[in-house]
DNA sequence: TCCCATGCTCACCAACAGGTAAGTACTGAA
DNA sequence: TTCAGTACTTACCTGTTGGTGAGCATGGGA
């Protein structure tokens, strides 16, 4: 599916980073392991409202390829699976500041818009 | 197609800024009218190889409707219209910047990866 | 004994982003 | 008279992305 293969010639910095980024779901991960640090993968999809199992496998699987996340298993009986940032998961996740500060600015300029527009 | 409905509620401010951006072209865009300021259609088009038209306009009219880039048609006889980058577009590209420099470095790490890999 | 919970995998589908190729209105050049 | 160039629009088609729902192996609690 989407997961292997990029990694192709890209055209500038963006786009390396974006297609490690884009998938619906990686920037929220990214998000919750900064905030919690480690997580367990039935604590990520309780935090993350709406993702399928499906869905956040793959994205994690993905983001593990791309060395963004650390994953650890542990030999246990009920399952145990550990995700947390790897040092170029973190230095992404603060590369994505500016951007998401522009985002929060613009959400904010966006409802300024349409309440003063009486 | 794309354009339209979007705006959507967001989850957080990441979120609402790859909406935005989302779309192959679209930073690439960014790129192009920020290095040169103004540029005609044309230019646009032959700047980004590989582009089609119709891919191009309609990633320029969903940027123009984000508030990102400004459209100036001139009432000539061989059509004539210029793109540049409005105040919220341009600081979209600085909050871009680091994600640029990210993918920049990343690209770095894999190559060197690959060829101390012997 | 059955169900739930763990963390997955797999098969099938729907929606959409993106690509291709054609057409439009006009003018100047060949 | 036909072609190129301007900036588009439109219809159609394909590949990727994401969603749904089932199944799997194991063990503890009801």
């Amino acid at each position: 599916m989407a997961s292997s293969a990029r990694r192709g010639p890209y055209i500038c910095g963006i786009d390396a980073s974006m297609d490690v980024v884009s998938g619906k779901w990686k920037s929220l991960i990214l998000w919750e392991l900064a905030n919690h640090g480690v997580r367990r993968f039935g604590e990520l999809r309780r935090g993350l409202p709406g993702v399928s199992e499906k869905m956040l496998i793959q994205q994690l699987r993905e983001m593990e390829q791309d060395g963004l996340i650390d994953r650890r298993v542990y030999a246990e009986v009920p399952p145990k699976v550990e995700y947390s940032l790897t040092d170029d998961g973190r230095s992404l996740n603060a590369a994505l500041a500016p951007l998401g500060d522009w985002g929060t600015a613009r959400v904010k300029r966006l409802e300024s818009a349409s309440t003063s527009a009486t």
